[in-house]
DNA sequence: GCCAACGTTGGC
DNA sequence: GCCAACGTTGGC
């Protein structure tokens, strides 16, 4: 998931520890948000349109998708005169703070990875605020950023996150 | 600030 | 349904 960093950065995420991912306004990335995206998957933020571009840090789906609050909003910037509680055409989730990295996984070391070949953020003309990441490009973004607590522990690794060392399986 | 890429709008 | 015009995104 992308975010300016000006606008809400993974600082703004560490501070507030949750918050409503709303104001998504293309059809493209509504979808992703009501038909793939589910409680508990993890999000890799990132930085777009800023000095430092990339993926700033680990975030979770606290609740799945519902209508978007701001949609009906007349005095939101987000408001569409569309979209109604009956018939909602925008949707928005919660997330949860996990991890910042230590240091931001930048677009340019995402381009120069032979394991991320392929990935959204890769592509000409990437535009789409939010896109599915293969589990694959996913633990190697991780193991990018955030070296020092990535460990291998028997056959699964483990990741730390917000102090707390959470297994990751499968 | 520039501009390529892309999505949306609206006239026909 | 086509497509030109326009607005937005986002890397550089």
């Amino acid at each position: 998931m992308k975010s300016e960093p000006k606008v809400y950065s993974i600082d703004d995420l560490l501070r507030d520890r949750n918050t409503c991912w709303e104001g998504v306004r293309n059809y493209q990335a509504r979808n992703i948000i009501r038909d793939q995206i589910k409680k508990n998957d993890l999000i890799l933020f990132y930085h777009s349109n800023s000095s430092i571009i990339g993926v700033a840090g680990v975030a979770r789906v606290c609740r799945s998708a519902y209508p978007d609050q701001t949609s009906f909003d007349p005095k939101s910037d987000y408001f569409d005169p569309k979209s109604s509680p009956d018939n909602p055409r925008w949707f928005q989730i919660d997330i949860q703070f996990m991890n910042k990295f230590s240091s931001i996984v930048t677009l340019e070391m995402v381009k120069q990875d032979p394991d991320l070949i392929g990935m959204g953020v890769r592509k000409k003309g990437n535009r789409l605020s939010v896109q599915p990441v293969t589990k694959t490009h996913f633990e190697r973004i991780l193991q990018l950023g955030t070296p020092k607590s990535v460990a291998k522990i028997g056959s699964q690794s483990t990741i730390k996150i917000s102090q707390t060392w959470h297994r990751v399986t499968g």
